[in-house]
RNA sequence: GUGAAAGUAGCUCAGCUGGUUAGAGCGUCGGACUGUGGCUCCGAAGGCCGCGGGUUCGAACCCCGUCUUUCACCCCA
């Protein structure tokens, strides 16, 4: 078939039959945020660009290349949604969020867009689901965020985790191998991270001739990115070179100090990884990521930290954040790499199955009235055979075909099959007799 | 943005070292059973062999470009 076009580079269609596990998944993340105190926002799919210039950093891969800008009819550059916090932060400040009870915990379900090379686990939109609290400094709300998450998998199968299990270092470090595990750790606040970024530069300026080109490039711009490089040729420097957790300032120490405190208290399996330093600039303490061992390259399912100077930075008050955003299409092939069944398509109750124009016409009223009452009701529209119309059903999944037929219409009945057992009984022509019948029986 | 592999019916794939009208299974529709689904059998529809160019008497097959997908890198969800 030659098509005019298709979908652009690293999109999907999600069909019927696929689009139900979604709103399975989508049930329980709305159910669980309710229960975890979190209500609902809805922001614009496409911002101001400088949003995401400024929020997440001029010098990060997303601004740089990743972005889907253009200028609209009144010449606004406008982006589509990159990221999921800066859209949030600058609802909380424009909607006057921050003179509501606090804290301020939202979660939203939405598109992100990013100019990317598609791979598996990876899209040009992916939709997230994110939750922010707006207003705790504490590491409480961290803990809290990276509990969120963790219940979600475990509601989901994807995870043996329970709250409160013991967990300590060494089953970590197996649980690594098999299971989800959070990975954390801490950027420091912009006090502490300046003097440690002074030691990191001073220590790799002598060795800058032994880094790759990339790290070469960084060493100024963004040094902390330089540690976290995969190039081998970079090891031996990045190795020994100062730690940010040996340069946090006492605050920053304490907060990261209470974090993992509770996590080990709560059973959350985690492993203090000094590599996670996150792609976008407004971290401050606390990053983290959870990552799956079933998901190839592309492992990382949900990703976070807290962002203490983004609002101020935005034009607010000081108010501290965090949250995390998770990728729903990661999540689904999370599970279908476990082979975790998830509801279908939820069956139709009962099948008109009608022979000859006749039967049309006492079928269609009876139709629309079972589906005013709250049935799934079907016909056929085709003038198929009957066969074919049980056939047709069968693949519905009916529960229930209702035959009208010339001895049927003869008699004011409907001859009614239960398709799982086969039995079938006399009805009387009737929505609400009908209706009766197939009252779901368990 | 870098590197590698692959694109043949709706889906999964055959198709010999280039040689007439490109095949199978599953799925769809119909029939066997003119009033009964799942099993079985029979039949039909469905392909510019991703797209464009080149080589050749002749291209699904060889070459170049392009688009898309997959894998890895970068980075992220």
């Amino acid at each position: 078939m030659q098509l005019l076009t298709n979908r652009p580079r690293g999109t999907t269609d999600v069909l019927p039959g696929e689009v139900e596990k979604l709103h399975y998944i989508e049930g329980v993340m709305r159910r669980l945020a309710h229960q975890f105190g979190y209500a609902e926002i809805r922001t614009p799919v496409f911002e101001h660009t400088e949003l995401f210039s400024r929020a997440v950093g001029e010098a990060t891969d997303i601004v740089q290349k990743e972005m889907y800008t253009f200028n609209d009819r009144g010449d606004r550059s406008i982006t589509l949604r990159a990221e999921g916090t800066a859209p949030v932060v600058r609802a909380f400040l424009e909607d006057g969020l921050y003179a509501q009870p606090q804290p301020t915990k939202v979660y939203y379900i939405c598109p992100i867009f990013r100019y990317e090379r598609p791979q598996a686990g990876r899209l040009r939109q992916h939709t997230q689901f994110g939750v922010e609290v707006f207003g705790v400094a504490g590491a409480e709300a961290d803990v809290e965020v990276i509990m969120l998450a963790m219940e979600l998998f475990s509601r989901l199968g994807l995870t043996e985790w329970k709250p409160g299990a013991k967990v300590d270092a060494k089953a970590n470090a197996a649980a690594a191998e098999a299971d989800l595990v959070v990975h954390i750790n801490s950027m420091g606040c912009p006090t502490c991270r300046a003097t440690y970024r002074e030691k990191l530069v001073a220590y790799l300026e002598p060795h800058a001739d032994e880094l790759c080109e990339t790290c070469r490039e960084r060493l100024h711009r963004n040094p902390m990115r330089v540690l976290d490089c995969k190039n081998p040729d970079c090891h031996p420097v990045t190795s020994k070179a100062p730690g940010m957790l040996d340069h946090l300032c006492d605050d920053c120490r304490a907060h990261f100090q209470r974090v993992r405190e509770l996590l080990a208290r709560f059973g959350v399996p985690f492993v203090v990884d000094t590599r996670i330093v996150r792609g976008l600039d407004y971290y401050t303490k606390t990053v983290f990521e959870i990552q799956s061992p079933h998901l190839g390259s592309q492992n990382t399912v949900c990703g976070g930290g807290r962002y203490d100077g983004l609002v101020q930075m935005m034009g607010g008050d000081p108010v501290p954040g965090v949250g995390f955003g998770l990728g729903i299409e990661r999540l689904v092939l999370h599970l279908e790499a476990l082979g975790k069944a998830v509801p279908g398509a939820a069956p139709v109750d009962v099948f008109l199955a009608t022979m000859g124009p006749a039967a049309v016409d006492a079928a269609l009223p009876i139709l629309y009235q079972l589906r005013h009452a709250g049935y799934a009701a079907e016909t056929d529209y085709l003038g198929r055979s009957l066969k074919s119309q049980m056939k047709y059903a069968g693949r519905l999944g009916a529960r229930f075909v209702a035959i009208i037929g010339d001895d049927e219409l003869a008699k004011g009945v409907v001859t009614l099959k239960d398709m799982a057992s086969g039995q079938q009984s006399e009805v009387r022509l009737d929505a609400a007799e009908l209706g009766r019948a197939l009252a779901p029986r368990e």
